[in-house]
RNA sequence: UCCCCAGUAGCUCAGUUGGCAGAGCAAUUGGCUGUUAACCAAUGGGUCCGCGGUUCAAAUCCGUGCUGGGGAGCCA
C-alpha cells in the first residue's frame, strides 16, 4: 500500500477507503476503550487524527506512546464526528517506528522562540518553525519560477574569491594552512597556501553576475553569502542567502522596475501557495500582516531621491538621535520613519552621495551622487541595496584611483568595460530579509535552519 | 563593539524589607471522558547561571565573568 501525505489527505472531498500514513505524534489523548492521537508528517500545517481502539493487538504498546513518537498507521479514513477536523483515520494498524522517550524537549505548550534556538534542531517539528521552513521552501522555488518566466539565466557564483575588497564588510578567511605552517613562517605566507594568495568567503556574487550579464544578457545568482562582521542584532547573520539579479541594458529605473515586480511577484506567490502557513502568522505572529501584504501587492512603492529624502526628514520636526544633514548615511531610525511613518509603504531611495557608497556605482551627471537604490520596508529596513553600475572605463579607474583600490585584481572587470561594455543595473536582495517581511518573524535567526552569529556555530 | 534588560524545577514564570524554594504546564502513577492546549487526583523533580565579596544569615545587596534578549553601528 502507498503512503499519503497529510497535506493531501486533508483535503479530500471523499474518502478513498484504507490509507496509509506515516509520520510524528504531536498529541495523544487516552481513554479507556481508545486512544486520539494527533500525527504531523511536515507535508503542512495540519494534522490528522488517529483513533487506535483497545481491540488493536498491540494497545498496551500504543498507550505508551509519547509526543514525539514516529508511527506508522494504517486504516480508514471516515468522517470525523468531532469537532475541529473533516476526516480522521480509524487505526487498524499502528506500527511504532520509534519511541520518544520522556526526555523529549518539545512538548504540547507554545515554546519560547528563545528557548526554541537553542534546541535548532528539534524546532522545525513546531507548528511555527514547520510552517517557517515550508514558506522558505516555496519562496525559494518562487524566485526560481520568477527568473524561468522572465528569461533570466540562473548563475552560481563563486563562493571562495580571490580578492578581499569588493567593499561589503568583512571577510572569513579561506585558508589550507595550518596554524604550525603559520607559526614556523612567523606568518601567513600567502604563496604556500591553497590558491597560492589569499582567499576569502564571497560577501557578494555582483562582480561574477556582471560577467555573465555582459554575456547572457540577463542573470541571477541566488545562493548564500557570508559577512564576519561582528553584528549582533536581530537582523543580522554571519551566512545568509542572498538573491542578485544583473541585467544588461537596464537602467536605474529599470532597476527598480524589476525589484518592484519581483517583490510584487513574490508577495503574490506566498499568498497563493502558502496560505494555510501564513495564516498562523496572520494570527499569532503579526495581526498586520494581511495590510503589509495588501500593501505590498497593490500599492506602488515610493520612489525619491537621497536628496528629497533628506529634505523630507529635515522638515519632519521628529526628534532623530541623529542629526540630518546632507551627506550623512541614512540612520535606521531615519529609514524607519520614510518607509513606516512618512509613506506607509515601501520606498526606493536613490542617487546617494558617492562618499558613502562603493566604487562600482555608476556616476550621476551632477558629479556629486551616484546611480544607488535602496528598498526600504516597513519594520524590516532595507531590503534591496543596489545600483546602476559604472560602465565608462575612464569614470570607472577614476573611481577607483580615488578610493584608493588596487586595479590589478580587477583586472579582468575592468575588461569588461572594454570590451563591448553597455549600461547595466542589478541589486542584492535578502533572502532571510525578505521571509521576515511576509512572516513577520522578528528574529533573523528564526528564519535560518541553523543560523550562524557571532560566537555560535552549533549544530 | 557600545548602551539597556534578564538568567530560579524539563518549559513559562512568581518569589514582599536580606530570614525554611514556589505556581502553572510537562513528566510519572491512577481515575474518567468522542477527545482536541482534554479533565480530576496523587507522586517525583532545584549547582536559584559561574566565581569572589558584604552579612549572624544572600535567589535577593556589591564586584566580576559567561549566556540570552532588546536597541545602536555595519549591512542584505
Amino acid at each position: 500500500m502507498k503512503r499519503t501525505k497529510i497535506n493531501i489527505l486533508t483535503r479530500l472531498e471523499t474518502t478513498p477507503g484504507q490509507v496509509l500514513v506515516k509520520g510524528w505524534v504531536r498529541t495523544k489523548r487516552d481513554s479507556k476503550e481508545f486512544s486520539f492521537m494527533e500525527m504531523n508528517d511536515g507535508s503542512c500545517l495540519k494534522n490528522i487524527q488517529i483513533i487506535a481502539n483497545n481491540n488493536l493487538d498491540n494497545y498496551l504498546e500504543i498507550q505508551g506512546i509519547t509526543t514525539g513518537t514516529s508511527l506508522i498507521v494504517i486504516g480508514d479514513l471516515v468522517e470525523s464526528p468531532g469537532k475541529g477536523q473533516k476526516w480522521e483515520i480509524q487505526a487498524s494498524s499502528v506500527e511504532i517506528v520509534n519511541l520518544a522517550p520522556e526526555s523529549y524537549p518539545l512538548q504540547k505548550k507554545r515554546h519560547s522562540d528563545e528557548y526554541l534556538r537553542t534546541i535548532a534542531h528539534l524546532r522545525p517539528r513546531t507548528n511555527k518553525y514547520g510552517a517557517i521552513f515550508r514558506i522558505r521552501s516555496e519562496m525559494a522555488f518562487a524566485i526560481h519560477k520568477f527568473y524561468r518566466e522572465k528569461g533570466f539565466k540562473y548563475l552560481t557564483a563563486p563562493l571562495i574569491t580571490g580578492s578581499d575588497c569588493e567593499g561589503a564588510g568583512e571577510m572569513f578567511r579561506v585558508t589550507s594552512l595550518s596554524p604550525s605552517d603559520v607559526q614556523a613562517a612567523g606568518k601567513m605566507d600567502f604563496t604556500k597556501d591553497f590558491f597560492g594568495q589569499e582567499a576569502n568567503l564571497t560577501v557578494s556574487g555582483q562582480l561574477s553576475a556582471e560577467m555573465f550579464a555582459l554575456s547572457l544578457g540577463d542573470v541571477y545568482t541566488f545562493g548564500p553569502t557570508f559577512r564576519a562582521e561582528n553584528s549582533n542584532t536581530s537582523r543580522h547573520v554571519a551566512e545568509f542567502w542572498m538573491l542578485e539579479p544583473e541585467m544588461a541594458f537596464c537602467d536605474l529605473e529599470g532597476n527598480m522596475d524589476h525589484g518592484e515586480e519581483l517583490v510584487k511577484y513574490l508577495v503574490a506567490h506566498a499568498l497563493e501557495f502558502c496560505e494555510e502557513d501564513l495564516s498562523l502568522f496572520f494570527q499569532f505572529v503579526d495581526k498586520s500582516l494581511p495590510g503589509l501584504m495588501d500593501t505590498l501587492l497593490n500599492q506602488e512603492f515610493a520612489r525619491l531621491s537621497y536628496t528629497e529624502a533628506i529634505k523630507i526628514l529635515e522638515k519632519s520636526n521628529q526628534k532623530f538621535e541623529f542629526n540630518v544633514a546632507y551627506g550623512i548615511d541614512l540612520q535606521s531610525e531615519h529609514e524607519r520613519y520614510l518607509a513606516e511613518q512618512y509613506f506607509k509603504k515601501p520606498v526606493f531611495l536613490t542617487d546617494y552621495p558617492k562618499g558613502i557608497k562603493p566604487f562600482y556605482m555608476r556616476m550621476n551627471d551632477d558629479e556629486k551622487t551616484v546611480a544607488a537604490v535602496d528598498l526600504l520596508v516597513p519594520r524590516i529596513g532595507e531590503l534591496i541595496g543596489g545600483s546602476q553600475r559604472e560602465e565608462r572605463l575612464d569614470r570607472l579607474e577614476n573611481r577607483m584611483e580615488e578610493m584608493n583600490l588596487p586595479r590589478d585584481p580587477y583586472w579582468w572587470y575592468l575588461d569588461s568595460r572594454k570590451f563591448g561594455s553597455v549600461p547595466h543595473a542589478g541589486f542584492g536582495l535578502g533572502f532571510e530579509r525578505f521571509l521576515m517581511m511576509i512572516t513577520g518573524v522578528t528574529n533573523i535567526r528564526d528564519v535560518v535552519p541553523f543560523p550562524r552569529t557571532p560566537g555560535n556555530v552549533d549544530f
